[in-house]
DNA sequence: CATGAATGAGCTTTCATTCAT
DNA sequence: TATGAATGAAAGCTCATTCAT
């Protein structure tokens, strides 16, 4: 009805487009198939056609959302200049991602809740943690090899790191107006990583300003 | 069919028991009032008769977990010593606390996720980090008074802490092979406060002001 | 709660009461016995100590309204004067005892409909209209044993003389600005006995005024 | 199960009869859903397909009756001959048509009783009387203006034939036994409209008049 | 007599999924 | 490929009735 003959991954994403949608505007439980039919112009047969299930749909998404993240990661990551640097380009990057996807956030919510209840979503989650931290790990190790920290467990760094972005993700949610994702993400960071900092990057440590 | 005539404050929290569990193992929308009813070993009116829907049921359990968290932390906060030594006693109980609740964390996630779409839930939560927040800031600002820290933004300090502890609960609930919950939040407490601490790091502090 | 040991009659009334309210308000089966409970300002308990069922409740209101017609009934044809008089006087008394019912009138209807499934509700029904239409035929067979109407079928006469009365309560039922039961009602009987009247009447007969 | 695509109109009256049946059998509040579709045949899903809930049903059912009635009234009113032939070829007709409802009957005090607190049903009761008076009023107006008629009020002696008629259905549903609704209503009407017929009583008639 | 907490069968409605066309 | 009518298993909630106190 409108639309007709397009490439079947064009179709896939219109759906998933359509999907996203709908599970931020009414989460997973209480969007129907029927709200995805609707809002993707699609008819329910060919919903159907291209995921067998709501399930498959939700997968999908959580795919989607994480390749697109690991993307975004890995660009920061190969930055050019200090680790410092790198690491703050990543926060900055990454807040900014995460504010023009305001509306599916909550879905991620949706997903850690359902990690405890469903083996592949768990998997899913934790093959993408599992990398972000190695990646992480691998940048902050290449700080203390360069002398540029101090000789600190780059592993645990990376956690701290990764817990405090992810918890103020968590309380911008709750209350956007409580947090600067950019400026607090910012600021969490220096505060983790600053007394690993050497001497010689003290000129460039203590800024506010962007 | 058992039970007959108890206190009404037994039956709410009997009822409220059961539903933790069958929300914990199901998730919000996955539980049926009927396994609240079989779990509860109350009838469906006996449910009906203390909560008028599942919804005011899930308003009840936040409220609940929320008034023990608050209670956890105004303990920790009203302790003798210094003010690193009592956010570190803080953490330490929140990390067991945590670990202790282990099977109602998922219903902290699906909260998360209700909080974008009710507004009750939000409101709620909204207040709970507010007050949380500001009790923190608190403690910090007199670690801040006494000489204990360099004179930083109790309230971003209070922030960062927050973030990094809730950060750390996600990443524990996604894997917790992967995260020692009261030893990396340990660290993490550290890492923040480090460089604030006076007997330390006294001639570079940062200024967190605005 | 508030009442306290009252003979058993008034209790039934005081229940009998609430009920036909709430009937009225929101019919048989909406009504619960919960909102006669709480009209009625006695306990659940009470209630079914004095009725056994909502049905016995139904039945008692069914007997209630019927013997408070037949009275009526029974006091307009025991006036004195010519049979055309006492028709008009019972027509006037029976429009004017209806409107004051106003509210419990739509409870009839429910009977009507409940007549045809339900055979006590039935057998009530054909008692109470039988014996109008009988003590309606004898009064319009004396008119006819005394001159005063033609020899006419008084039990057909009676038939079609409440036939007129309910099926304009039916009309008023449905729209009220458009019948005036008692005009309207006067009308009808004079139509329907107008022809059968004897010359002697004439001078009573075709005013329109009280 | 069983039957599969048929016409949206087909379908429509394959569930509007079913819910006819179930409806006078059993009354609309205890008719159950599960009634109609085993009735119908069709399943639950296919019904809510159709109409969006129960009370849309019932909306459908009296807008079903009423069209066919008013279909019946208006084939009556189109006849050739005199005034007072026509109008007892209604009743004729009327009577027939009712008798051959006869289980649908109850449905009709069902909506009366409805009527008062349901707005929709009583404004569709409204109109249909209504116009039915209209229609009957038009008629009279015709009997008189071609001088068949004694001068009465058109309107008023409509809505005495309408009463009568209901009325004598209302006793007939109460007590079939007692009523012959053809040979009595056609009696009823001889009775109303006598005394205005110009052959028989020119010489006594009795204004209308307001 | 009176209370009101407790019972549970039963109700309408929803919605993921299927499949004839 | 695509359609949308049709399916039917749940689900949340109601409410007449009971009965221990």
């Amino acid at each position: 009805m409108g639309t007709k003959k397009e490439s079947p991954e064009k179709r896939r994403n219109q759906i998933l487009d359509a999907a996203m949608d709908v599970f931020a505007r009414r989460g997973f439980h209480k969007a129907r198939m029927d709200d995805i039919v609707r809002e993707s112009g699609l008819s329910k047969g060919a919903i159907y056609w291209y995921f067998k299930s709501k399930d498959a749909i939700i997968a999908a998404i959580l795919d989607r959302i994480f390749s697109r993240e690991q993307k975004a990661l890995k660009e920061a990551l190969a930055a050019e200049g200090s680790v410092a640097g790198r690491l703050e380009e990543l926060v900055r990057r990454s807040a900014r991602h995460t504010l023009s996807l305001r509306f599916s956030i909550p879905l991620m919510f949706e997903f850690y809740a359902l990690a405890a209840r469903h083996e592949q979503v768990r998997a899913a989650l934790q093959r993408y943690y599992a990398a972000y931290r190695a990646d992480l790990a691998r940048l902050v190790q290449e700080g203390v090899d360069s002398g540029e920290f101090a000789p600190v467990d780059a592993d645990k760094m990376a956690l701290a790191i990764i817990a405090e972005f992810e918890g103020l993700i968590l309380l911008w949610v709750v209350d956007p107006t409580k947090v600067n994702l950019e400026e607090d993400a910012l600021r969490g960071l220096r505060l983790i990583i600053g007394r690993a900092q050497r001497e010689r990057a003290t000129n460039r440590t203590c800024e506010e300003d962007e």
